[in-house]
DNA sequence: CGTTCGATGCACT
DNA sequence: GTGCATCGAACGT
């Protein structure tokens, strides 16, 4: 039991936590906080925007050709991070899901930036980003925490890159297709809180946000 | 508001 | 050689 910025009590899921079916594992990050801590100093956002991608027979998730080097980590043990590059520019930050040797994970698609927002701005290279813009989209987010390739296959229970409970209030939820996928778009299996600005791409209604 | 397009690296066929 | 789970600038309306 730690000490959250919000003052309240925090604690760091435990693996177990991912180790059900994707989905819900989804839903139940929607609120929870992903944070980076490098050199002492912590950067941290609320989850607000994830896409589950499950199993060999979805079309859109890595491991739809089957096990290969890059996959690997999806069929690993759960509670891991799958980080990978994307249009060879882009890191990409996944949570690994589901019993070991079952391939599926949730990709954090955007945050609300909690504390480093300074750190943030300096990583992003953006010095007037407004709060909200700092981690909205997979790739932005990834850099303004400083996390990159050295965090695949990170135990996301205990380490430097973690995601914990801050019991904060729920939020409304809405699913939606998942976006920038060219197959698979049958699902909805992008589940966003409703009402954050720092979601990424379409929302329901539109909204302030990009 | 919307769409288009270039940058860029690597896994996979 | 092809195709991306992206981003942001540039341009059209």
């Amino acid at each position: 039991m730690t000490r959250s910025s919000t003052g309240l009590h925090s604690e760091t899921l435990p693996s177990s936590f991912y180790d059900r079916p994707t989905l819900g594992v989804a839903a139940d990050l929607v609120g929870k906080v992903l944070v980076h801590t490098f050199r002492g100093r912590r950067t941290s956002g609320v989850i607000v925007e994830v896409e589950a991608y499950i199993g060999e027979s979805d079309p859109a998730c890595h491991a739809a050709p089957g096990p290969t080097n890059r996959n690997q980590p999806l069929y690993g043990p759960p509670g891991h991070a799958y980080v990978y590059l994307n249009y060879g520019l882009h890191y990409l930050v996944n949570a690994v899901t589901e019993r070991e040797g079952f391939p599926a994970a949730v990709l954090i698609r955007a945050l609300e930036p909690l504390e480093g927002t300074d750190a943030m701005r300096r990583r992003r290279g953006r010095p007037g980003l407004a709060a909200h813009m700092l981690c909205s989209g997979p790739g932005n987010l990834t850099v303004a925490l400083g996390i990159g390739p050295r965090h695949n296959r990170a135990d996301l229970s205990a380490g430097r890159l973690t995601i914990e409970d801050h019991h904060r209030p729920p939020r409304p939820l809405a699913w939606t297709p998942r976006i920038g996928i060219r197959v698979g778009t049958v699902h909805r299996w992008r589940c966003i809180a409703a009402d954050s600005p720092a979601v990424s791409g379409p929302r329901p209604s539109g909204r302030p946000g990009r």
